[in-house]
DNA sequence: TTAATATATGAATATCTGTTCATATATTAA
DNA sequence: TTAATATATGAACAGATATTCATATATTAA
């Protein structure tokens, strides 16, 4: 086995390593695709999708919805509106809460879909 | 605005939260989904998951590509492989890792696609 | 056998994250 | 105006989680 002459790192195949790592993304964008799965790692915030999916719903309904709180949904939904998940009306007091696009249930459901199959 | 008899929760629009909330998913599911976009949900498992997308790959070349210790790696390796995203073989004193499936791929590229589309 | 290497793993630590609670704001009704 | 309602938000707390470190195991080479 040879050493990597890149930071301390041994490599086992370090042909294949260094062709491998010369192809990865940006860190960046890894990291922003791993922010944007984090959002959807929660179940609080999935089950939300979901019944937005079904409709247009304010705070107090997805509350009763989830099994939640308005405050907990409150909280939640401000971390999915700033991820562009969602997005929001006022029409009075209420404050209605829909899905931002056709992505997110795509994403849902091709997650939906690897859950169910295994 | 109507009480709802259920839970102590209080609905804006009482037909339809009890609507949708009929029509919801199991938690179970709700839940194993979100489960299942958390293992996404790490920056140094989207780059394992990344680097293996490119090529099978050993645990301290994954170190080596993601930048990362050989203990940390073999340690999301686990968590990769305990959620059936990676598989592995043994040759030596080797230990390979793979994707599990192209299912891992496709979800990872809806990922990406939703990332770069904002 | 002993030494070196590749990986795995448990414990400890530090950080992150979600909920709760109290409270603030905005809107409507009385 | 005051009261009630819907939502938002900051702080505090508890629980989860990723990394590090030390060490163990397995395999190969010498």
């Amino acid at each position: 086995m040879k050493e990597c002459q890149c930071e301390n790192c041994i490599c086992v195949n370090e042909e294949l390593a260094k062709k491998v790592k010369k192809k990865m993304l940006d860190d960046d964008i890894l990291f922003d695709i791993a922010e944007c799965f984090k959002i959807f790692g929660d179940s609080t915030r999935i089950k939300i999708i979901y019944a937005l999916k079904l409709s247009e719903l304010c705070v107090n309904d997805l509350a009763f919805i989830t099994n939640s709180t308005p405050s907990a949904i409150s909280h939640q939904l401000r971390i999915l509106k700033q991820a562009k998940l969602v997005k929001s009306k006022k029409i009075g007091k209420v404050v209605y809460y829909s899905l931002h696009d056709n992505h997110v249930i795509k994403l849902f459901e091709i997650g939906r879909d690897h859950v169910e199959e295994l």
